[in-house]
DNA sequence: GTCTATATAATGATAGAC
DNA sequence: GTCTATCATTATATAGAC
């Protein structure tokens, strides 16, 4: 099993459960390895976990949103791709996000707390430089960027609690829809 | 120290570091009192102080926004009370929702996590039928209210992720805007 | 109703063999 | 790189005095 594979299930285990709630036998049951094969790959024990997937959240989110929507196309099939992908990242309005569940957990260490609130500032400006790619005010693309993340974060939440999934798709088209300019 | 003010330390615990997070002796230093004395408060342990704080959440809720909202009165004015409400709860942007907090730990028992999950559908619902006063139609009203929700929560995740709290504040006001008839 | 002292289980983490 | 066995610490929870 690869470190990546690793990463992979604890990124599941720390965004479903929150990071203080995923014990070393959870991860252990998880991965089917032993505690010592987890600190073999981890010396720096569960906060170095945390850090390896926040490391890959932000990784994940750079290459396939932030690049594409900094890189060269048009606007409308950038912000079709990023709504596709999102909307599988977050199990179609059924999975927590990964920031939401590690921003409130000091024990998972600063370094892994300030790379996942960083992957919300680098989605806002990407998106935003997105928009002022099409010729929008940079204070506009902003605004407009800000509020489209607030819709999707938002969706996500009120779809969890209320347990009405549907919620969460409604936000993420209408949140693109808001983003055509 | 009476046993409310007991669940109002609870309540800012459990939603700032999250209810796994949060140690008996945490709870022990916060108030001041022996961990025998929160037992005999609380005997059937820290599931039973989750249940204690999400009732006290939902009791808030209850008497300070939704009889409100489904009472007399005109429209604006509860707005109005409403957003002053929200953002004093929500510390202008920079305290977590209980809702969110708590959503994620299924070790504070499914009661309480069903009690702070109805909360954001009673929220919902209490909002809708005030536009509905207004004379709107029944899924129009539901329709404006969860986006309503969504905006109100999206600002909060947004917010704190990214520190800035005035994105919470536009969102608040953008969200109560949208919602007059 | 609060305290001190303690029981018991689970936690994160390590040692050393293979 | 993975395992078994184990350590030290912390967790929840309880007993019993006052």
């Amino acid at each position: 099993m690869t470190r990546e594979e690793i990463v992979m299930v604890l990124f599941d285990l720390f965004r479903r459960a929150g990071y203080d709630a995923v014990s070393i036998a959870d991860i252990s049951a998880a991965t089917g390895l032993g505690k010592s094969s987890l600190y073999h790959h981890f010396p720096g024990g569960k906060p170095d976990m945390a850090g390896a997937v926040a490391d890959f959240a932000s990784g994940l989110m750079r290459v396939k949103v932030f690049d594409m929507l900094t890189g060269d196309g048009a606007l409308p099939q950038k912000l079709r791709d990023m709504a596709a992908f999102v909307s599988e990242m977050y199990g179609g309005g059924g999975a927590p996000c990964l920031i939401s569940s590690m921003m409130i957990s000091p024990t998972a260490g600063p370094k892994a707390i300030d790379t996942v609130r960083s992957i919300m500032t680098e989605w806002i400006n990407a998106l935003g430089q997105a928009l002022r790619a099409q010729g929008l005010p940079a204070d506009e693309a902003k605004q407009r960027a800000t509020a489209a993340l607030v819709e999707i974060q938002g969706g996500l939440v009120v779809a969890r609690a209320t347990g009405d999934i549907t919620i969460f798709e409604t936000a993420l088209k209408s949140a693109i829809a808001r983003l055509h300019v």
